[in-house]
DNA sequence: CGCACGGTTGACCTGTATCAAGCCGGGTGG
DNA sequence: CCACCCGGCTTGATACAGGTCAACCGTGCG
């Protein structure tokens, strides 16, 4: 609800061989496929293209797809991938890991804008002034592609599918937005926490993952600037969600038993 | 604050003749030059042009930018551009008039998402569907250059520049929207609605208007709304912000008085 | 083993929502 | 031209969700 999953083609193959990662992997209805070219560090080959790629290329139009990631950077939990006031240069394609990113005011107070896992993009922020306008930060041992944003245009200039994946992808982003800001404007806690769950696990469904169970990577406090709550709130929302009976949560470890539930407080009007 | 304004260059022409438009105009200090051309339906005439269109083109270029709009739309006061479910087909500079866009959950609650004015883009958020997922309705009578997506891919294939400020006009747009998400997430009325007019009337002065004078034409409702604040909450806080001699508000004209007390409440670290 | 960080829970407080009454001003029709 | 009406706005009284402050717990890491 708060994000734009409609579009996002089913994926086959799970985003990541872990399945310690996220959450849990499905219970073998999907087989993970690892190839031996699964290795070689073009976008042709990754398992993550459907994702964050443009699908129905020809064979000459993936070889130049793959000009566009000039290397790879591994980021460590804690680092950052880029931050506030850097000079912009490219878009980042996640391939393993979990970032945050924030937004800061001068006086301290951060605002966590959104998370982001395999096969989302970051960095869309700094193309306006050529420097990033917010931090992003890995919440565990991250993989990204590097792609420099010159490069993107340029061959976005020569592969159509490439440069309306690029507006699709931007585009995709304000409407994400669109949907936090709806919560952040018009929703009560539990919604909101309702809201950000089915969320998450929705995308780690999409990635090959369980859609009941769940490891958050982030804090209670990093969930609650998200949200627009304190960690308190946020904890106690989870109680309450265990009490009900909606989920089991043991520390970061999250099992829905009823997803309807988070469904009917996110829509009251379903709940007939 | 929750805009980027640093990018776009100062204007030298007002956006609108008309001086009761939003706000009104400076005591003569810029003088309004309505040319005979300025009447011709092209954007190298526009006088809008620096807002909504890239700068540094020679006149071919500026040329081929004329193709990018089909025609101008008219939009009745309280009339909608598009709306939620639509087909996407173009994206809408605002010639004219005063718009606000809107998401809808499925029970009827509504978030205001964003006011847009003359020189401002609307429409973005349809291009990753292929249809619009939030309305467009006019504040005030306006009207709109209507431009076909599909020729903005097209030429902006071939004008670089166009390509750059279409990505540019998009990342401004998420920007713009993590600033939206620090005011409802973090912020407290007052902030919140210091914010806001801090913003429009920034807005306003790039277009020509009065850096301290502006008539809002949305109403307390909507502010509230775009605010995450109910509208008696918007209403006391512009009383709290009269007593304190901060502003004069007479319904929907305002006065800044003291636009350093606003500046102090959005930044608490600077009130040394 | 113990420390430190993250998380939970309780008691209390406050900012904003809610409900309700009345006001103001602009537009309409007599 | 005036009276009325209605939508938008203001203001007051009260309720409540979530914030704040504080104590404690658990667990994972050094």
């Amino acid at each position: 609800m708060s994000d734009a999953p409609s579009t996002r083609t089913a994926l086959a193959s799970p985003a990541s061989p872990s399945d310690t990662a996220h959450g849990t992997h499905h219970s073998g209805s999907i087989p993970i496929q690892v190839t031996p070219q699964a290795l070689k560090v073009v976008c042709s080959n990754c398992n993550l293209r459907e994702l964050c790629m443009p699908m129905g290329l020809n064979d000459a139009q993936l070889q130049r797809i793959d000009e566009v990631v000039a290397t790879r950077r591994k980021v460590k939990r804690g680092a950052t991938l880029f931050r506030n006031g850097e000079e912009f240069t490219s878009l980042y394609a996640i391939r393993t890991g979990f970032f945050k990113t924030c937004v800061a005011t001068e006086d301290g107070r951060d605002q966590v804008t959104g998370f982001q896992m395999a096969g989302e993009i970051i960095g869309l922020d700094g193309i306006v002034n050529d420097q990033h306008t917010c931090d992003a930060v890995a919440l565990e041992d991250a993989e990204v592609c590097v792609m420099p944003f010159d490069r993107i245009e340029e061959l976005s200039r020569e592969v159509t599918a490439l440069q309306s994946h690029v507006h699709k992808i931007m585009s995709r982003e304000i409407v994400r937005e669109h949907g936090v800001m709806l919560l952040l404007g018009s929703m009560r806690a539990e919604e909101r926490l309702a809201a950000f769950l089915l969320n998450l696990v929705q995308r780690l469904h999409t990635r090959g993952f369980s859609q009941s169970e769940l490891v958050l990577r982030m804090t209670r406090e990093e969930i609650g600037s998200y949200l627009g709550l304190k960690l308190e709130t946020v904890s106690r929302t989870f109680s309450k969600f265990v009490e009900e009976g909606t989920m089991e949560v043991k520390q970061r470890h999250v099992r829905i038993i009823d997803p309807d539930a988070l469904r009917r407080l996110v829509n009251p009007q379903n709940c007939g």
